[in-house]
DNA sequence: GCGAAAATGCAACTTGGTTGCATTTTCGCG
DNA sequence: CGCGAAAATGCAACCAAGTTGCATTTTCGC
C-alpha cells in the first residue's frame, strides 16, 4: 500500500521525512528502533523524527513495542497485524536486539473479573525473549 | 522466611543495605522500582542500591520486570512465586506504576519450532497492563 | 585479628527520550 | 494562484534511568 495513501487516510501530512518514515518500516515490515531509522536516513533530525514516530502511533499506522532493553521499537500496520484484535507476541534477539511480530498468534485471555475485580485492563505486552539464528551461530564457532 | 538465611544460602554478604533491602522487598511482595526503594531507604547510595539490586537478581533472589515507562521494577522471591517455572504475568498501572505479580498464572505456551525453528527461546515476559482500582476511581470522580 | 575479596560512596558519564522556541513548510480556501 | 493559519522542522538545552571507574571501607574465612 502507497505510504502517501496511508498518510492521506490518516490525516496526517505527507512530508518528505514523514513519507520516507513509512515507506522504510513498511518496506523493513518489522519493528524498528529510532536509531535504527535514523542511520537509515540521510539527513533528519532525532527530535523531528521522534515527534514523527509519535504522531504515527497516535494516528494508529503504527504500533510500538518496548524491548527488554528499555528500548521502543516501531512496526507499521500491515493487513496481516489485525489478524488478532487483542494484539500479538513479539520475537526479541537479546543478542542483537532484532524484533519479529508474530501476526498469527492471539496472546492468551486472562479472566481478570476472577482476579482482581476492579483492574481496567488495557492492552497486554507478551515479549519472547532469546537467540536469534544468526546471533546463535555466532556464539557456537 | 528470614532475609539473613536467604542471604547466606545464596553466598551474598549479609550488610545493613543488602539486609534492608532484602527485607523492604519481602515486606511489600510486590515488584518495586529502584526509586521507590531509595526513598524508603534511610541513607544509601542510589548506585549501591542498584549494585545490590543487581547482585540479587544474579543471585536468583529476586527478579525483575520491566515497566511499559520503562523502568525495571524488582520482586523478591517467594515460594508462590515457583508455581509456575515459566514465570508469570504482570499486571501494571499506566497511572500509578505500581505492579503485581499473577503468580498462579502460567504463562501461555509458544511453539517455537513451528513459527521459527532457528530461535532459542530463554525466557517470557507477560505485562498486563491498565488502570488500577484507585487510579481508576481517581479518575471517575 | 589479618588480609584478600567484596561492598560502598562519589563523581562523571552514557543514552533514550522530552521540552521550548524560533523558523520553515504544508495545504485548505478564497 | 497565493495567502495565512496550522503543522512540521531543527536546534539547544534538558531530564532521568542506569553505568563505569576508582579510592575507601567493610566483611568474613582462616
Amino acid at each position: 500500500m502507497d505510504s502517501l495513501i496511508i498518510l492521506r487516510n490518516a490525516h496526517l501530512r505527507a512530508t518528505e521525512h514523514r513519507i520516507r518514515t513509512l515507506e522504510l518500516l513498511l518496506k523493513a515490515n518489522r519493528p524498528m528502533s529510532h536509531v535504527e531509522l535514523l542511520n537509515a536516513f540521510g539527513q533528519c533530525d532525532r527530535v523531528t523524527l521522534y515527534r514523527i514516530l509519535d504522531a504515527f502511533v497516535e494516528a494508529n499506522i503504527l504500533h510500538r513495542i518496548l524491548g527488554s532493553d528499555g528500548i521502543w521499537r516501531f512496526c507499521a500496520h500491515t493487513n496481516l497485524h489485525h489478524k488478532c484484535p487483542g494484539g500479538h507476541p513479539h520475537l526479541m534477539c537479546e543478542s542483537c536486539g532484532q524484533m519479529t511480530c508474530l501476526v498469527d498468534i492471539p496472546i492468551q485471555h486472562i479472566d481478570i473479573d476472577n482476579i482482581d475485580p476492579e483492574f481496567h485492563i488495557s492492552h497486554k505486552q507478551f515479549l519472547i525473549l532469546g537467540t536469534c539464528q544468526n546471533c546463535y551461530a555466532k556464539k557456537h564457532t
